[in-house]
DNA sequence: CGGTTTGTCTTCGATTTCGAAGGAAGATGC
DNA sequence: GCATCTTCCTTCGAAATCGAAGACAAACCG
C-alpha cells in the first residue's frame, strides 16, 4: 500500500502493457498483430517485463488452428488502481488491478448536493477502507479515477457548468485528487466513462453510441475505437428539441428539451402528478415490470422520444451500434420502443448492420472504463 | 504520359512524402516533428528521396527565430493525378502534382442520368484530353479519382442506392476504372471530398463538419483530423425530420425531410410556384444578391431549418467549425440564419469556440480532397 | 495414426532508427 | 559590428527493430 513509485516502464514495454491490460492482446503473437512490432520484438519486450514482474505468463490460450498461444496477464501484485462512479445519490466504488479486472466494487449511497471539497473527502476515505480491506499486499495504489455526472473539461479536470451539482462548477477535480495523491488521475463524464467500458465489450464496432438512461441522459461517443470529446462536451443529447404537443420549458432556458421528457427525473415527476410516487428510477422500472400502464406508456413515449432524436445522429454517425446503459435500461418497453422509432426512420443503409442492445458489460461498465483510461496514463 | 509504374517508395519514405504532399511539412525539421523521427533518419530518407528525384529542394522557408528551413518539394516531373466531381449537370475536373496542386481545373456540362458507363468514359476521355493539352512531359499518371453526388461504399467502390443517379445502383466505379486504368483510384461521395478538401485550409481543427449546400443538401464529417465514414453512409444529414407547419412527402418515403425544404432543387421548385422560375442553384443565389424578397426569404428559411438540424449535430459532436460550401454557400443570408438557428439553441459549452463559415478553399475544393485521399494510396 | 496445415515463439545477422554532439546559417541584442 | 541565441541540418557510434529461418506445438484430415 505504499503507492508513488513510478512504473519501470521505458519505450515500447508501455504500448505492449497496455494492450494486455486493456485487454486487447493476450499473446505475443497478437500483440506483434496490434503493436506492429516484428514478432522477435515483442518476445525480447515481454521478456523484460515478465523479468521485471510486471507480466506474467499464465497457462495457455485457445488455439486458432495452430500452436496454442501462451496467455499473458498483467501481475496481480504490479498495482491497484482505485475508481468510482459518482451519481446524484449513490456512487459505486471499486479497486482493480492493473489489467482493469475488479477487485472489490461497492455501491454506497453519497450526496452530490454538498460540494466538491466534501464529496471528494469522502470518496477518498472510502477508497481507503476499500485499500485497508481489500488491497492486496504488496500493491501499490497506482492511478485514481471518478466518474462525474455532468461536464468535465478534458484538458484541465474541471467540471463546467453542470445542471444539478450545486457548488461544483469549475471546480478542479483533477488538480484537487492529484494534490492529494500524486498520482495519476483520471476525471471523465460518467457516460464517457460507461461508453469506454462498454467499447470493452463490442470487439470489431468501432463506432459506438452509448446512452446513458437514468434520471439523466447522457451519452458516450466511440469513434474510431477512441472516446470522441470533440472540445470536451461531445455526446450531449439531452438539450435537443423534441417533437410534442405540449410544451415544457427545461432548465437550461431552452423549451422542448429531451431531458424534460425522457429522463427519469422528468418521468418519475410525471407519475407523480399522476398520483403515484416513486424515488428513483429503478422504482419506474420495477413498475414497468409489475405491468403498471402508466409507468410503462411513460416509458414508451420517452423511448420513442430519445429515438427519435437518435435517428438524427445514426444518420450521421452511422455507427455500428447503440447500446443503452443506465438504471432505465433494464425497462424492455424503453429499448424496443427506440429501436421501433430509429429503423422506421433513419436510412436502411445506416441500420442495415445497425444493433441496437443493451449494455453487455452491466453496473461497472462505467468502472471498467475508468480503469481503460488510467491505464493509458499509469502504464507510461 | 506513360503511367501504370509504381513509385520507388519503400518504408518510411512514403510517409515523409506524403507529409510533404499534402503540405502538412515544407522542412526537414518540420518532418521530424510531425512524423515522430528522429531528425538524423528524416535527413537520411530526405536525401534517399530526393536522389530518387521526387521531392526536390527549392528556396528557403522563413525562419522561426534561427537557421531558415530549406524548403522541401514534391518534383513537378514525378507524375500527375486525374481527379474529378461530378455533379448532376456539371462536372469539375482537374489535374494535379504529386502535391495536390492544381495545374489545370475546367468546368464542363455532363448528365450523369446517361447513366455510369456513358458518365465514366466521358470522364475518362476528358482526362485524356486534359493530360494531352496540359500533362507536364516526362510526368506520368499515377491515380484518379472522382466524387460521386450519392452515397459510395468506401470498401467496393460502388454507389450504393443513390436518390437522384438513374442506373448507378450498385455500379462498381472503382472497378471500372481499375480496369481502365490500373492504377490505384478513388471514389468518393462528393461532400466527403469536399470535407477533406477543406479540412487542409483548417490547420488545428481536428473536428470539422462540412455541408455542402447544392441542389442536395450533402455533409462530409472530418473527426480528429481524418474522414469518418462509420459503416459507409456517415455524414447524411438530408433526411432527418424538420419541425414545419406543413407536411411534404420526401422522395426517400418519409415525411418532411430536411431536403425537401431547404435543398436547392426544393427551394428552385417552391420558386417555380411563384412564378419564378431558376434553372440552378446559383441563379437562386443570384436573385438572392439582387434582393428579390421571394428568394431570399425561401433561403432564410431553409438556412434556419438547416441549422436547427445541425444544433442537434454541434451538441453531440461537438467540433471546431462548421464550415459551408455547395454553391448555395454564397448566399449571405443562409449562413446568417444557419448561424443564428445554432447559437441560438446549442448549448453555450458547444458554441463557445464554434465558428460557422464559408468554405476557405474555394470551388475546387473538392478536387483537393479528392488529391488528398489519392496521395495517400499513391504514395504507398 | 502419420502427414499436412496453421499458428506460436525464439535465434541471429542485417537494417533501420536513435540521440548526442557539432557545424551551418540566420535572428537578435547590445 | 560582434557576441549570443535559436533553429536547421548532418555526422557517427549505440541501440532498437526487423525479418528470414527454424523449432515447437496443436488442429485438421484422410
Amino acid at each position: 500500500m505504499s503507492g508513488k513509485e513510478r512504473l519501470p516502464v521505458r519505450g515500447a514495454q508501455g504500448d505492449l502493457l497496455r494492450l494486455v491490460a486493456n485487454g486487447h492482446a493476450e499473446s505475443r503473437a497478437e500483440l506483434a498483430r496490434l503493436s506492429g512490432l516484428a514478432a522477435s520484438s515483442v518476445s525480447l519486450r515481454v521478456e523484460e517485463l515478465i523479468d521485471t514482474g510486471l507480466l506474467v505468463e499464465e497457462g495457455s490460450g485457445t488455439s486458432r488452428g495452430g500452436r496454442r498461444p501462451r496467455r499473458l496477464q498483467v501481475s496481480s501484485t504490479a498495482g491497484v488502481l482505485a475508481v468510482a462512479d459518482l451519481g446524484a445519490h449513490h456512487a459505486r466504488l471499486g479497486l482493480l488491478d492493473l489489467s482493469g479486472t475488479p477487485l472489490v466494487v461497492e455501491e454506497r449511497p453519497c450526496d452530490i448536493a454538498l460540494g466538491p471539497e466534501a464529496t471528494l473527502d469522502w470518496m477518498a476515505a472510502s477508497f481507503d477502507e476499500l485499500l485497508l480491506a481489500h488491497g492486496p499486499s504488496g500493491a501499490p495504489l497506482r492511478g485514481v479515477g471518478t466518474g462525474i455526472p455532468g461536464p468535465v473539461d478534458p484538458a484541465s479536470g474541471r467540471v463546467v457548468s453542470p445542471s444539478r451539482m450545486p457548488g461544483w462548477n469549475n471546480f478542479p477535480v483533477a488538480e484537487y485528487l492529484d494534490a492529494r495523491y500524486g498520482l495519476p488521475v483520471l476525471v471523465e463524464n460518467d457516460a464517457n466513462l460507461l461508453a469506454v467500458g462498454e467499447a470493452r465489450a463490442w470487439p470489431g464496432c468501432d463506432n459506438l453510441m452509448v446512452l446513458k438512461a437514468g434520471s439523466g441522459i447522457g451519452c458516450g461517443v466511440i469513434v474510431n475505437g477512441r472516446l470522441h470529446r470533440g472540445r470536451g462536451a461531445a455526446g450531449d443529447i439531452s438539450h435537443v428539441r423534441v417533437r410534442t404537443d405540449s410544451s415544457v420549458m427545461c432548465s437550461c432556458g431552452h423549451p422542448d428539451c429531451l431531458e424534460a421528457y425522457a429522463s427519469g427525473a422528468a418521468l418519475m415527476s410525471a407519475l407523480a402528478e399522476q398520483g403515484i410516487a416513486v424515488r428513483r428510477p429503478a422504482d419506474l422500472v420495477a413498475l414497468v415490470d409489475d405491468g403498471v400502464p402508466e409507468a410503462t406508456a411513460l416509458i414508451r413515449n420517452a423511448g420513442r422520444l430519445i429515438g427519435e432524436v437518435l435517428t438524427v445522429l445514426v444518420n450521421f454517425l452511422n455507427p455500428d451500434a447503440i447500446v443503452v446503459g443506465g438504471s432505465l435500461s433494464t425497462a424492455e418497453p424503453l429499448i424496443s420502443s427506440i429501436r421501433a422509432a430509429v429503423y422506421e426512420r433513419c436510412l436502411p443503409l445506416a441500420t442495415r448492420d445497425l444493433e441496437i442492445a443493451v449494455t453487455r458489460s452491466g453496473p461497472d461498465a462505467a468502472l471498467l472504463g475508468a480503469g481503460s483510461l488510467l491505464l493509458d496514463t499509469v502504464l507510461s
